[in-house]
RNA sequence: GGCCCCUUCGUCUAGCGGUCUAGGACUCCGGCCUUUCACGCCGGCAACACGGGUUCGAGUCCCGUAGGGGUCACCA
């Protein structure tokens, strides 16, 4: 039997975090038995305009490496592959429903069905719909709608018995008939609804392997029911835990930005990801922009890698201790069988030491291509690039070493880029390295003689420059280093002082520190 | 509320009856390194929800309780 699992993503705009987990368990059991991963769009309630809503899912799933064999924009056997597209397949098992008794016409208006349900409701019994507008003939079909009443079609859902759902991941778990709904499958104009269409499309598609969330859990009787009275073989089921809020059990969800803001770890994670947008004119509205969505780390700089071996790790584990995954070895070892139970909460701080190591990994050169993008979108380097930038970029992403983790962080030293005239001091370090240190200012302004006489400017040189200095001048190194840090960057803090100064070189340096000195009082 | 699911350090997890005075990772807290900030290294704090069984023996099996969550639409 070949393997084929599916993701069924509603065109909402983006992609959510949760979602891509998901996605990312059917994509590696499907790669992993050499099976196909489908891509379907769950588009039946009309949205105006799906094909705009559904860029942004697809370029998430595309950057992450998560490809599909069929679906959007490459299309496959089995299509088409947008629900919006399939009404006839919906239309035709309707009526084979109807055929065989499994569904029928229900007449009865929304309000009448409601007041049943209340009535349960108030006397504490059990809601089961009475089918009092049933029709299940031609004739009470004519005289419902002589009283101008519409159908809709409802399942005969049996009432007695039960059935039990063997999960891949939980195991069997057992759901009384009695306790499941005549749900609507059809509406009055003719539109399917949702248990029908996934239960349509999953056979249509030959899925194998029936992957989601487990709030479908509850649902699958359902859609059992349809299947069986269709004649279709089941597909396997298997429903993953959602994936919860930081520091809680309670599904993570895009619309509760607010409450997770308050968790420290994700307000910090935000402000990061809005100092970097900011400096890249980005469109930072909270709905599209913010860490329970893909594209967030995307336009970040965040790097893919670290995403899904770290979304791999939330709910599943190989071992007690085996922690980085490469594709391969993630599609060799993922399994079914050892995925939790319970949910995960969504933790950013374990996101980032996963992207501060996958970061470490990198090789230079790929390095600097993720941050060169950065510094033109940020206007700080011309596109495209002038010749000698490469050069400049690769030194300082070498001296910023870990200090670079996420590719938007090469923003954090702007002060490179722009004008001796233009970079900003920081008023705190001004006032502590400078203003209220004239020792470390007298100190600074014979340093620069020494700078002006250097014939060479490579950070060895100007290390044994310095330390000579020091010793001449019997003073700490902390004495004039912070001092001559503030003066050239505006900062005080940055990566080694000698790298600094050679990545400036002798000019700017010199510049630089003649501006500061012209701040201060002689 | 009915039904279903879940419950090991703050978080992600290992554990499938004895090797558990419960292991790893992230975080946190010390210390070292050091020109700042990081990195790195060393060390430390920290958990089997509770109560009954079963068993020679339970984190591991069973039953309750509690807590958390999901689901009960003419949404997906």
């Amino acid at each position: 039997m070949t393997v084929r699992t599916r993701f069924a993503p509603s065109p909402t705009g983006y992609l959510h975090i949760g979602g891509v987990r998901t996605a990312l368990f059917n994509w590696l059991f499907a790669r992993q038995h050499n099976g196909q991963f489908v891509l379907r769009i769950d588009d039946t309630d009309q949205q105006r305009n799906v094909e705009a809503a559904l860029q942004p899912i697809l370029e998430g799933f595309r950057w992450l490496g998560i490809d599909w064999d069929e679906g959007p924009e490459v299309d496959g056997p089995y299509g088409p592959y947008f629900q919006s597209q399939r009404a006839d397949r919906y239309q035709a098992a309707v009526e084979k429903l109807l055929e065989t008794g499994a569904a029928y016409h229900d007449y009865a208006r929304p309000e009448e069905v409601q007041a049943e349900r209340e009535a349960a409701e108030k006397a504490k019994t059990q809601f089961s719909y009475s089918r009092t507008w049933m029709a299940e003939s031609a004739e009470q079909r004519a005289a419902y709608e002589q009283e101008g009443r519409q159908a809709v079609v409802r399942l005969k859902m049996p009432r007695e018995g039960s059935l039990i759902i063997s999960d891949l991941i939980r195991g069997d778990v057992t759901f009384e008939w009695a306790r499941e709904q005549d749900h609507v499958i059809q509406r009055a104009d003719g539109s399917c609804l949702y248990h029908l269409a996934t239960v349509v499309d999953d056979h249509d598609f030959q899925i194998s392997h029936v992957i989601r969330a487990e709030e479908h859990l509850s649902n699958t009787p359902r859609q059992i029911f349809i299947a069986q009275s269709l004649g279709y073989e089941l597909p396997q089921f298997a429903h993953v835990p959602y994936v919860a809020e930081p520091g809680s059990r309670t599904k993570l969800s895009k619309r509760k930005l607010s409450k997770y803001l308050k968790n420290r770890d994700f307000a910090n994670l935000n402000d990061l990801g809005l100092k970097i947008a900011d400096q890249l004119d980005l469109e930072t509205d909270t709905d599209t922009f913010n860490p329970v969505i893909v594209d967030f780390y995307e336009q970040v700089g965040f790097l893919a890698d670290a995403i899904v071996n770290y979304l791999l790790l939330l709910g599943w584990s190989l071992d007690d201790r085996t922690e980085f995954f490469s594709r391969e070895e993630m599609i060799r070892d993922f399994s079914l069988e050892r995925v939790n139970k319970a949910p995960a909460s969504f933790d950013c701080l374990k996101l980032m030491a996963f992207e501060k190591h996958y970061m470490q990994e990198l090789p230079l050169k790929q390095k600097v291509a993720k941050c060169l993008p950065f510094l033109q979108q940020a206007k700080l380097v011309t596109s495209p690039p002038p010749c000698d930038i490469s050069e400049k970029v690769t030194k300082i992403v070498t001296a910023a070493g870990d200090r670079l983790t996420v590719a938007g962080d090469i923003l954090d030293f702007k002060e490179f880029f722009v004008g001796n005239n233009e970079f900003e001091y920081e008023e705190k370090a001004f006032g502590k390295r400078l203003e209220k240190a004239p020792e470390s200012v007298e100190l600074l302004r014979s340093f620069r003689e020494v700078l002006s006489d250097a014939t060479a400017f490579d950070a060895e040189t100007l290390e044994i420059l310095l330390k000579g200095f020091v010793t001449e001048k019997e003073i700490k190194i902390g004495q004039i280093i912070h001092a001559l840090r503030v003066a050239v960057t505006g900062k005080g803090v940055g990566f080694g002082m000698f790298e600094t100064l050679e990545v400036l070189g002798k000019d700017s340096c010199l510049k630089r520190i003649d501006r500061t000195l012209a701040k201060l009082p002689t």
